[in-house]
RNA sequence: GCGCCUGUAGCUCAGUUGGAUAGAGCAACGGCCUUCUAAGCCGUGGGCCAGGGGUUCGAAUCCCUUCAGGCGCGCCA
């Protein structure tokens, strides 16, 4: 049991003395607070909502409660105002949170709490023919971090790519590379060849709309299985899927499958029997929808006028199947807020069609990103591509290595680390919602909350661990009394913490902003105190300190897709 | 026109879901390396929490309203 836990259960069973009172030792914790002021304690109990129960003021209560509370193997209490704030004591947390750590490096804070239970996370999902910008590092980051602390609080994770590989656009590529393509120059030039016919097509386009017509033609030959029109679209796709693997390498990043909308294609015609067996397909201007207008939104188009399918009609699908083959308990959406109203209406078709379990699906919204000022568009050219930040950043890692640590022997791994490090750190720092602008000189910046200011604080962790003695005496815990291990040690016991609302509100900056905390909190304590050079059971404490950060620092940049060099 | 989201230091953002004196980083300025990684640490300045009304013991946080910005509102995804 933590230490809160037990904090909270002591305060309960305090409590319980009361006349009226009756409070969980649950409900206790869950009302522990941070005081603004780490010199008032490490947590602060608010006695304002037992002023009701209690008929008292809140500060009568929370003097009342502190002259009874008596544990001081646990903390120490004092009243201010309302609110009844505990220290803790101090040797007990140092060796507590301490060994908490040591005893399970690979998994402190982790739980089984998701045994049994299933989360399929839909992100990334790449169009075909189109390179990564900028703009899709949210969704591939939130995702990958989202699965990997699910995976670690022991739920079962499907990761799905949903392909955008079906539509109108791909006849027309195959127009433009009929007309102006060469096979070999394609092959070799890849995805950069791809996206010049796109742009091509668009521009000529304008001049001379046949070329839309022929576009819808060789859509449908598409759909119909010719062999010509097939094999080209494979031979795209595979293009697409080649780069993307190199992308998602670099990254880290990794799915359980790729079935995207043409994986759909033949799935919905179930869809429509359905809503029309349960009578929810109504037309409307010669198209079927089902009418949501009782619940305040336009209604939900299924089929088209020509009879065609839409990617709503693909995405309930596409729900409906991963239900019948994964069972999920939560389906989370990682995608762009602009189509919160498209998921809006697909999950509520979905109740619509009496099934209860569309409490699971969830649409994981983060906000749009522009470049300086604009939105980003691939004909105009106004893009920031991934690779490029990629390499800007690496090369920058690269240039500062050669400064600062010139013999260091992976140099060109480390400057991968560090830059691609760099990157991610910055889609995955703030609240998801917040629009962001990109600009290059934010983008490379290394200083003060970066994934280089954290991954150095482990370096140097690591670094101090080599100088070590191996032969460590039996700590001395009491010497971490002091402030600067104090805000440590009580960063590390709040982790586990960290993780669970992290994971409950899908947010993995909670874990990014903790772990950089900690760094702080470490980086402040390295230059107040001399680790190596004190009493044999001074420096064993210390040294365990700073194994057990460089253990949570490490498990944090993990569950946010970082790596943690050991040398930089 | 209707709906959703956002508005906190010059800039980028936190703010523990209604609690204590609103906090970080960047940028600016000034300090700290003959000692464990200076990609670090310390300090200084910087705020009408967009504006106005409410709700209550208490509001950056909840409600109403105005303003500003973003996104969406059927045959694209």
């Amino acid at each position: 049991m933590d230490i809160k836990t037990r904090i909270a259960a002591w305060l309960a069973d305090t409590l319980a003395q009361f006349e009226g009172v009756s409070l969980s030792a649950e409900q206790v914790r869950a009302l522990l607070e941070v005081p603004p002021d780490t010199a008032l304690g490490d947590y602060a109990f608010p006695c304002f909502q037992l002023a009701k129960q209690m008929r008292k003021a809140p500060p009568m209560i929370a003097q009342a409660l502190c002259e009874k509370l008596d544990n001081p193997e646990l903390a120490t209490a004092q009243c201010a105002g309302g609110y009844v704030n505990l220290s803790l004591h101090r040797e007990n947390l140092a060796r507590e949170t301490v060994t908490a750590v040591l005893e399970a490096p690979e998994a402190y804070g982790s739980t089984c709490q998701g045994e049994g239970k299933t989360v399929c996370l839909d992100y990334s999902s790449i169009n075909i023919s189109k390179k990564f910008h900028i703009g899709h590092l949210s969704t591939t980051m939130i995702g990958h971090s989202l699965k990997r602390l699910y995976d670690y609080l022991g739920y079962r994770t499907v990761s799905i790519n949903h392909l955008g590989d079906w539509g109108t656009q791909f006849g027309k590529l195959i127009v433009a590379y009929r007309r102006w393509g060469v096979r070999e120059e394609i092959e070799s030039g890849g995805i950069d060849a791809l996206t010049a016919l796109y742009v091509r097509f668009h521009d000529e386009a304008e001049k001379d709309p046949v070329l839309e017509e022929e576009g819808r033609a060789w859509f449908k030959r598409i759909e119909e299985g010719d062999p010509e029109a097939l094999e080209l679209f494979d031979w795209f796709k595979e293009m697409t899927l080649r780069y993307a693997a190199k992308v998602y390498d670099l990254l880290g990043v990794s799915f359980d499958s790729y079935a995207g909308e043409s994986f759909y294609k033949n799935k919905v015609d179930r869809v429509i029997d359905e809503l029309r067996a349960k009578h929810l397909l109504v037309e409307s201007d010669g198209a079927q929808v089902v009418d949501l207008e009782a619940y305040g939104m336009p209604p939900c188009l299924i089929l088209k006028r020509d009879g065609a399918t839409i990617y709503a009609t693909r995405d309930i699908a596409a729900i409906l199947y991963r239900k019948d083959t994964y069972d999920f308990d939560q389906c989370l959406y990682v995608v762009a807020s602009h189509q919160e109203l498209h998921f809006r209406q697909v999950f509520k078709v979905i109740e619509l069609m009496g099934y209860p379990w569309y409490t699971g699906l969830e649409h994981v919204s983060y906000g749009m990103v522009s470049y300086e000022g604009q939105a980003m568009s691939t004909r105009s050219g106004h893009v920031v591509h991934l690779e490029e930040v990629f390499s800007r950043a690496i090369e920058k890692a690269d240039s500062i290595i050669a400064e600062k640590s010139p013999g260091l022997e992976n140099r060109a791994e480390v400057a991968r680390q560090i830059g691609v490090g760099s990157v991610v750190y910055s889609a995955l720092q703030n609240n998801r919602i917040k629009d962001v602008d990109f600009w290059w000189d934010r983008a490379l910046n290394f200083d003060g909350e970066t994934a280089p200011y954290v991954q150095y604080t482990h370096a140097r962790c690591c670094s101090l661990l080599r100088k070590a003695p191996a032969d460590l005496a039996q700590p001395v815990w009491s010497a971490l009394a002091d402030e600067e291990a104090r805000m440590a040690l009580i960063l590390i016991s709040r982790f586990p913490d960290v993780l669970q609302e992290a994971t409950q509100r899908n947010e993995p900056y909670l874990v990014t902003r903790h772990i950089t905390a900690l760094a702080q909190a470490y980086n402040k304590f390295y230059y107040e105190h001399r680790i190596l050079d004190d009493e044999p059971g001074t420096v064993a404490a210390r040294v365990r300190l700073t194994e057990a950060i460089r253990d949570v620092i490490r498990t944090g940049l993990f569950l946010i897709g970082i790596e943690a060099p050991e040398r930089m």
